[in-house]
DNA sequence: GATCTGACGCTACGG
DNA sequence: TCCGTAGCGTCA
C-alpha cells in the first residue's frame, strides 16, 4: 500500500515539477507548493496541517511532530509501530500499559496512518488535476505538455535511469491516430488461399496425442505419428525432428522436446508460416506485457506469438526478431551490416509481409483458433508496439519506412485482427459456471482441476524451455499454449456433449471483441466536477462527524461496524430490534436495523448518512479519480474498467476496477454554508449525483442510452405461458405494475395510488424469487398471514406463472441444471443432494437463473447486433455505415446499454439502438426499450424523436 | 514481528 | 430462507 503510495506521490511530484520548470512559470509553482505541503510557515502550520488527519488533534499532533512526523506523508508512510511509539510511548502512564491498551494503541495508530494517506492521495490527485486544468486553461497543446513528462517520470523510476528525456522529435509522433491506417489484405474475409494450403493440408483424422484424459501415449508411437504429420507436408521438416537441430533427446516425441524457435528449423520462418497456414485448427498465445505505468495511445508491448497445433511441437515466434532475419533468403541467419541502408530496406520488406502473413492467418474465419484469454490478445494486437532497441540494427531502417513510433520509443506496427479466435476461459466457464467466482480464471488451476497429472505434465514439458534464459524470457507463453492444447481437447468434447456449443458461438465467443474494443475505449471522466463533489463531501463528513460525537458525548469511528454498535447499544443503551444477534462478533448495525431504530435516537440518522456518504466519497468518487487517466486520443480523462465475461453464474457481464455497474443514484443532503467571517445561515440543499461526472469521450458528442422495461418479468411472463400477463405486458403503453396491481387488487388503474404501484413490484419480485411470507411481510410493512393471503391472490391471478414456478423447479430437479433461453445452463445439483437448506436455495437459484440468464442473454445479443453495425472494421451493412466510427459501446448495466454518439447520427443511432435491442429476441410479449439522450449520464432525458420508428425508411 | 489471507459485514448496483 | 454482482474494511 505505502509503496503504490509513495509511486503515486513521486509520481506526481515529478509530474508537476516538470510542468513548472519547463514553462518557467512560478505562480503555478507557488500554487503546487500549497497542494503538495504547506511547510513553508513554519511549525505551527505544519502542526495544524496534521489535525487534518483523523484522531490526531492538538496532543497527538505535537507528540508526532516531535517525533519527526512532520507532514501527512510522513505518517503514511512511517509504520504503525514507530506511530505507536511517538503517540504514546512518551506519556507518563505508559507504565501501566496492558494488553488490551496496547491493541488499543495499534488500532489507533492504524487509523491515523489509514487517514494521512487517504489525504496524500488526495493531495495528489488534486494537484495532477490542477495542473492539467492550469494547462488547459494557458491554452497548451496537450501533446507538447505531456510527451516530456512521460519519459521524465520513467526517469524517476529506479530501473530506467536513462530514459529520453526530452527532444522535439517525438512531440508530434503520437498524436497522429494509427488505427484507421494499415489495410490488412488478410482483413476483407476472403482471405487467399494459397496453394501450399491445400496440398500441404493433412487429410482424414488427426490421431489425438492426448486422449480425453489427457494419457500421453507411448513415446514410441507419439514420434512415429508426430513423423508422419510432418512427413505429410514436407519431408524436409521431418529432418529437423530427427536432426534434433534444438533438441538432443532424439528418443523423444517432438511434443515432449519443447518449443522450438519458428525461425530456426530449415526454412525459416516463411516456411514455418505457410505450414501454419495450412493447418485447419491451431492454439496460439500472444507474449505482451502491458505498460501499466504510461498513458499510451497503445499500451501494449508485444514480445512474440507461440503456436502449435495438434501433435505439433510448440514453436514460437520472436518479435520482431525473427520477421527481420535473413535465414529463409541466404542461409545466412547473421544481420546485415547497418551500414547497407539498401538491403535493410529489402529486410524489411520481407519482414512487413511476413507480418501481414500473419495477420491473414489470424483472419480466417473458418479456421478455430484457440486460445486462454483471448480480450487481452485482441487488445494486444489491436495496436502491436515493439520497443526501439528490440530492432537493433535495423532502427534507422524501420524510422525510415513510415513505421509509427510512439511514446518515444516504440514502434507501432500494423494492427491484427484476430477473427472469431476462442477463448478456452469462456469454454470452461460455459461448462461450469459455478466454479471460481472469486479467483480469476487461471489456466494453471484450469489444468490442474481438468486434466490427469500426466496429462498435465507432459503439455507443461512441451511447452517448457530447456534453456532457462529463454524460459524467462518468454514468461510461460509456450507453456501456456500448450496448456490450451491439452484443455481444449477435453473441453471441446464435454462443450458438444452438453449441447453448448451454440450458446458459446452465437453470443460468448462474439463478445469478447465487443468487450475488448469497450476497454481500450473507456469512458469520460469530468474529473474537475469530481474533485469539487468531493471536497464538498469530505466537508459534509467531517461535521457529520463532529455532530455525532456531540451526540454520543465521545469520540469513535464512523467506520467501524463494531465502534457504533458498542455507542448504540452499550454506551447510548438503545434496544437491539428484534432478532438481530446472531452469534456474530457484535450486534447488527445494518441499514435495516438502523431504519428501526431511527426515531430512538438522533445519532441514528446522523450515522446512516455519513456511511452512505462516505460510501460514496470513498469507493465512487475515490475510485474515479484514482482510477482515471489522462487519454492521448482524446485530451480527457478516461476510465477504463475491466469486463469480466466469466465471473458470474447467470451470465451477466460484471466489471472491475473501478466496477461502473454500481455507480450510486443522487444523493441528496443539507449543510450549513460556512462563510468566512463564520456566520452559518440556513442549510443548503446540495445534490451528488455520481454519473453526472461520466462524460463521452469526445468533445461534443452526446451519452445515448437505453433500458430494457421490466426485463425479467417480461421473460417471466413468456417462459410460463400465462395469458393474463402476457395480455397486461403486451399492451403499447401504461405502467405494467400499475396495471398488476389493478388486476390484482381488483381497483381500476386511476385508483391505484404510487404506494400501491411499488408494493405491487416489491410482491412481484419477491415472488419471481421465491421470498418467504415473512420477509415479504417485512417489507411490505405487514404481518406474515396478510404477506402470505397478498402471495395466494397473486399466483390466483396469475396461474401460468405458478404452476410454471413449480415445472421450473421440477424441472430442473429432473435434469440437475436450468436452461436459458440462448441454451446456457447452470448446474444446480443441490436440488437434488443437498439438505432442505440448500435444496430451498437451490430451488429459488433455479428459477432467478433463468430469468436474469435469460435477460443476460438477450442484452448480450443486442449489444453484438449493434457492433456489428456499428463497428468500424466489420462488414458493412446496408443502412448503418453512416455509423460507423461515430457512435460507440461504452457500458452495459445489466438491462441497460450507454452508447457514445456523435450528435449528427443521433437519429439513427437511436433507431438502431432501439431495433437491436427490441429484436433481440422473440418472445410472446415484446421487449419495451427506454431511450433516453444527455450530455452526462446523469442529466438524461428522454428520447422522444423516433417514437414512430415507421416514419422511418 | 511485520505481512498476508480468508471470512465476514456492510453498502452500492441490477432484476 | 428473494437472486446475482464489486469493493472496502476489520479480524483472527
Amino acid at each position: 500500500m505505502v509503496q503504490a503510495l509513495q509511486e503515486n506521490a513521486g509520481r506526481f511530484a515529478s509530474m508537476v515539477s516538470v510542468f513548472c520548470e519547463r514553462l518557467g512559470w512560478n505562480d503555478f509553482e507557488g500554487l503546487v507548493a500549497k497542494f503538495q505541503n504547506r511547510v513553508c510557515f513554519g511549525v505551527r502550520a505544519e502542526i495544524a496541517e496534521l489535525t487534518n488527519i483523523q484522531y490526531v488533534k492538538g496532543s497527538r499532533a505535537r507528540a508526532l511532530y516531535t517525533a519527526g512526523f512532520r507532514t501527512p506523508q510522513a505518517i503514511a508512510e512511517a509504520s504503525v509501530h514507530d506511530l505507536v511509539k511517538a503517540l504514546f510511548e512518551s506519556s507518563s502512564w505508559i507504565a501501566q500499559e496492558n494488553v488490551t491498551q496496547r491493541r488499543m494503541h495499534l488500532g489507533i495508530a492504524k487509523k491515523i496512518k489509514n487517514s494521512a494517506r487517504k489525504i496524500v492521495l488526495e493531495k495528489a490527485e488534486e494537484a495532477r488535476v490542477a495542473a492539467f486544468s492550469a494547462f488547459k486553461s494557458l491554452g497548451l497543446n496537450y501533446p507538447q505538455l505531456s510527451q516530456p513528462v512521460l519519459p521524465t517520470i520513467i526517469e524517476n523510476l529506479p530501473d530506467q535511469g536513462n530514459g529520453p528525456t526530452s527532444s522535439g522529435e517525438h512531440s508530434h509522433a503520437s498524436t497522429k491516430l494509427s488505427v484507421e491506417r494499415a489495410e490488412i489484405p488478410g482483413d476483407s474475409g476472403d482471405t487467399v488461399v494459397q496453394v501450399i494450403s491445400e496440398s500441404s493440408r493433412p487429410s482424414g483424422n488427426y490421431p489425438s496425442p492426448v486422449d480425453v484424459n489427457g494419457n500421453l501415449p507411448a513415446p514410441v508411437q507419439t514420434s512415429g505419428m508426430t513423423g508422419s504429420h510432418i512427413a505429410s507436408s514436407n519431408s524436409e521438416k521431418q529432418d529437423i525432428n530427427s536432426n534434433g537441430i534444438r533438441s538432443p533427446g532424439l528418443r523423444f516425441s517432438a511434443y515432449e522436446k519443447g518449443p522450438l524457435n519458428a525461425n530456426n528449423i530449415p526454412g525459416g520462418l516463411d516456411y514455418f508460416l505457410s505450414v501454419w497456414d495450412s493447418v485447419h485448427e491451431y492454439n496460439f498465445d500472444v507474449h505482451f506485457n502491458k505498460r501499466s505505468d504510461v498513458n499510451s495511445f497503445s499500451p501494449f508491448e508485444i514480445h512474440g506469438i507461440a503456436i502449435c497445433w495438434e501433435s505439433s511441437p510448440v514453436y514460437y515466434i520472436n518479435l520482431p526478431k525473427d520477421l527481420l532475419s535473413s535465414i529463409s533468403k541466404d542461409k545466412d541467419p547473421s544481420p546485415i551490416p547497418d551500414s547497407d541502408a539498401l538491403a535493410a530496406m529489402d529486410m524489411l520488406e520481407i519482414a512487413k509481409r511476413r507480418w501481414n502473413k500473419i495477420s491473414e492467418i489470424f483472419g480466417k474465419r473458418e479456421i478455430k483458433k484457440l486460445t486462454w484469454n483471448l480480450k487481452m490478445q485482441i487488445q494486444a494486437l489491436k495496436s502491436p508496439t515493439v520497443s526501439i532497441q528490440r530492432f537493433g540494427s535495423f532502427g534507422t531502417a524501420v524510422k525510415n519506412s513510415g513505421i509509427e513510433l510512439v511514446d518515444s520509443s516504440y514502434y507501432l506496427l500494423p494492427p491484427i485482427h484476430i477473427l472469431d479466435g476462442i477463448d478456452l476461459s469462456l469454454v470452461s466457464w460455459i461448462l461450469w459456471p459455478d466454479d471460481d467466482r472469486n479467483s480469476s480464471p487461471s489456466l494453471e488451476k484450469e489444468v490442474k482441476k481438468r486434466l490427469s497429472v500426466e496429462g498435465a505434465a507432459a503439455a507443461g514439458r512441451s511447452g517448457r524451455w530447456r534453456n532457462q534464459m529463454r524460459r524467462a524470457a518468454h514468461n510461460g507463453c509456450c507453456r501456456r499454449v500448450a496448456f490450451v492444447r491439452a484443455l481444449s481437447s477435453v473441453l471441446w468434447k464435454l462443450l458438444e456433449a452438453e449441447g453448448l456449443s451454440k450458446a458459446l458461438e452465437s453470443t460468448e465467443i462474439p463478445l469478447v471483441n465487443i468487450l475488448a474494443d469497450m476497454e481500450l475505449w473507456g469512458i469520460g471522466v469530468d474529473m474537475e466536477g469530481c474533485l469539487q463533489a468531493r471536497h464538498l463531501l469530505g466537508k459534509k463528513l467531517r461535521l457529520l462527524e463532529k455532530e455525532a460525537y456531540k451526540l454520543a458525548g465521545t469520540s469513535f469511528s464512523l467506520y467501524l461496524a463494531s465502534d457504533i454498535a458498542n455507542i448504540l447499544y452499550n454506551h447510548l443503551k438503545l434496544s437491539l430490534p428484534e432478532g438481530k444477534r446472531k452469534g456474530k462478533q457484535h450486534p447488527s448495525t445494518d441499514k435495516h436495523c438502523l431504519d428501526l431504530l431511527r426515531h430512538k435516537h438522533p445519532i441514528v440518522s446522523i450515522i446512516r448518512e455519513h456511511r452512505t456518504l462516505a460510501k460514496l466519497l470513498n469507493c465512487t468518487l475515490g475510485s474515479i479519480c484514482s482510477m482515471a487517466k489522462l487519454s492521448m486520443r482524446t485530451q480527457r480523462y478516461t476510465l477504463h474498467g475491466y469486463w469480466l465475461q466469466t465471473s458470474t453464474a447467470t451470465g451477466r457481464l460484471s466489471m472491475e476496477e473501478p466496477n461502473l455497474q454500481c455507480v450510486e443514484h443522487p444523493v441528496d443532503f443539507y449543510m450549513k454554508d460556512e462563510n468566512i467571517d463564520g456566520a452559518c445561515g440556513d442549510p443548503k440543499h446540495h445534490q451528488i449525483n455520481a454519473r453526472d461526472f461520466f462524460i463521452p469521450t469526445q468533445e461534443n458528442w452526446l451519452l445515448l442510452t437505453a433500458d430494457y422495461s421490466q426485463i425479467e418479468l417480461r421473460l417471466m411472463a413468456h417462459f410460463s405461458k400465462d395469458s393474463t400477463l402476457i395480455d397486461l405486458l403486451s399492451r403499447p403503453n401504461g405502467d405494467v405494475f400499475t396495471m398488476i396491481g389493478a388486476r390484482w387488487t381488483g381497483k381500476s388503474e386511476k385508483d391505484v395510488s404510487p404506494k400501491e404501484r411499488e408494493q405491487t413490484k416489491r410482491l412481484v419480485y419477491g415472488i419471481l424469487y421465491g421470498m418467504g411470507a415473512n420477509s415479504l411481510a417485512e417489507q411490505l410493512d405487514c404481518n406474515s398471514d396478510e404477506a402470505a393471503q397478498k402471495i395466494r391472490s397473486f399466483k390466483n391471478t396469475f396461474p401460468g406463472v405458478s404452476s410454471w414456478l413449480n415445472d421450473a423447479v421440477a424441472s430442473c430437479r429432473r435434469k440437475g441444471y436450468i436452461e436459458t433461453l440462448n441454451g446456457r445452463k447452470r448446474f444446480l445439483s443441490k436440488i437434488k443432494l443437498g439438505d432442505s437448506k440448500e435444496k430451498s436455495k437451490a430451488q429459488r437459484q433455479a428459477v432467478n437463473s433463468i430469468c436474469q440468464g435469460s435477460a443476460a442473454d438477450v442484452i448480450k445479443i443486442a449489444m453484438i447486433n449493434i457492433y456489428s453495425a456499428i463497428c468500424e472494421n466489420g462488414v458493412s451493412s446496408s443502412s448503418c455505415s453512416m455509423l460507423k466510427g461515430r457512435c460507440r459501446v461504452l457500458l452495459q448495466v445489466h438491462d441497460e446499454l450507454v452508447l457514445e454518439v456523435d450528435p449528427s447520427v443521433l437519429k439513427e443511432a437511436a433507431l438502431l439502438l432501439l431495433k437491436s435491442m427490441e429484436n433481440a429476441a422473440l418472445l410472446l410479449v415484446p421487449l419495451h426499450v427506454k431511450l433516453k439522450v444527455g450530455r452526462t449520464w446523469g442529466s438524461l432525458e428522454p428520447f422522444e424523436a423516433i417514437l414512430d420508428p415507421e416514419s422511418r425508411p
